[in-house]
DNA sequence: ACAATAGTGTCTGTGAGACAGTATTGT
DNA sequence: ACAATACTGTCTCACAGACACTATTGT
């Protein structure tokens, strides 16, 4: 092999990003689908993705096809993993490199270039989905419940300025459990920089008015909080 | 876009593996490496790998690159992640799947086809290394260390029977810090199906006989061990 | 007044960390 | 006998889980 690329050097792949956009809404923890408006699968549901770009990197090919599809950019985006199974995808060989994104409640999604339809799906009922598309969403909702354990990533599923019991909701939507809520206001109000005080109240939530509190500076969870 | 392939529909890449391959030997904590034979890079040590073949999974090319390194195959072999920034090989737009093996004490690393020469470098002091790989093997330590917390791989590093001192070993290694002896087997002893006991004993370690163990079927440490 | 939610206090059991002490080998 | 390592026991403190109680709003 020379310093010149040769081609035939090496076997021709697609790389493509596929993203896991999960949110919270009525109250039940929900991914985005988009339904293909081309083959294969066409009229089939999938997670949102597409080609990586010649220029640029995976993590930015991700960013790009989540602001193509939701129209927002400032959520938690993090690599899940790659997928790469010779028959992923009939046409020939893709390696798909799956992103996770975790969004507060958005606007109903818009249909993107390449999608016909847009949804967002409870992650526990996504019906039948596209290529290998079922195992990432199972997978990314595996990460997340892992990830609100020991990291602040509850945070992402709030708007700017929230509460604890609006933090404690997400928990146990996402977990799936019922949470002491004075155990959980004593344990997240002490870990610290996870919590900033805004100052603010609100009575959004109805009864006595809650404190308002945005992201700290914590980057971990020590100890953790753990699912019982 | 039709239903038959097109290669000008997307950008062409190249797909590789590249392994971190952590092992133990003496008492320090060494990540296989080999010397680049071709270029780019030639001469440079570098994490090995190679292209994913065309019919090939990408679990399935990290376990035969990893087993034409260093004839082993029944180690804990995990995908770490993907790293595909544009310019990472000058040659042309590669995308490479990481991935993380933990084994136990190997014997002197076979030079593989592609590789001039090899040798396991301690994690804290592995030179330069070609093309972005300094940061893979940052994130496959990190990796590891963190899994130690919480998965019983400690025991990966470790041989078929091994007594609870040099699993605690492995641990002080890894993370860089005393343990205490008496606790931390408390602690492992206590922890079900982490640890069988095969009913012999050993002297290897000097002092009163120890007990020897095995690997039990437990996949998660409930509650963890943490880092001080 | 009452419902509803926010937030604090108190008790109890479990487990981690620190460290004393006993057991079983080789030399 | 002594060194070296394996293993057990005990104490204390921190924290999770359970739950009683007070605080502050809307209706």
């Amino acid at each position: 092999m020379g310093p010149v690329y040769q081609p035939s050097d090496f076997p021709p792949f697609a790389v493509t990003v596929d993203l896991v956009v999960l949110t919270i809404r009525d109250d039940r923890l929900c991914a985005l689908l988009v339904r293909r408006g081309s083959a294969p699968y066409k009229g089939k549901w999938a997670l949102p993705g597409g080609f990586v770009h010649v220029d640029e990197s995976l993590d930015a090919a991700a960013a790009r096809e989540l602001a193509e599809e939701t129209g927002v950019s400032r959520v938690h985006l993090e690599q899940l993993g790659s997928y790469g199974d010779p028959r992923r995808d009939p046409r020939m060989r893709v390696v798909s490199v799956a992103y996770l994104a975790l969004a507060p409640d958005l606007p109903t999604p818009v249909a993107g270039t390449d999608a016909a339809d847009a949804r967002w799906s409870p992650v526990d009922d996504p019906g039948r989905l596209a290529f290998d598309h079922a195992q990432i969403l199972a997978d990314g909702v595996e990460r997340a419940r892992a990830k609100l354990e020991y990291s602040p990533l509850g945070t992402a599923f709030c708007s700017e300025e929230f509460t604890v019991a609006e933090l404690r909701r997400v928990y146990e939507i996402v977990w799936g459990t019922p949470l002491d809520a004075r155990n959980f206001h004593r344990k997240v109000t002490g870990v610290t920089g996870l919590l900033e005080p805004t100052g603010g109240t609100t009575t959004r939530d109805g009864g006595r008015p809650a404190q308002l509190y945005r992201r700290g500076p914590a980057v971990a969870l020590h100890p953790p909080l753990v699912r019982s």
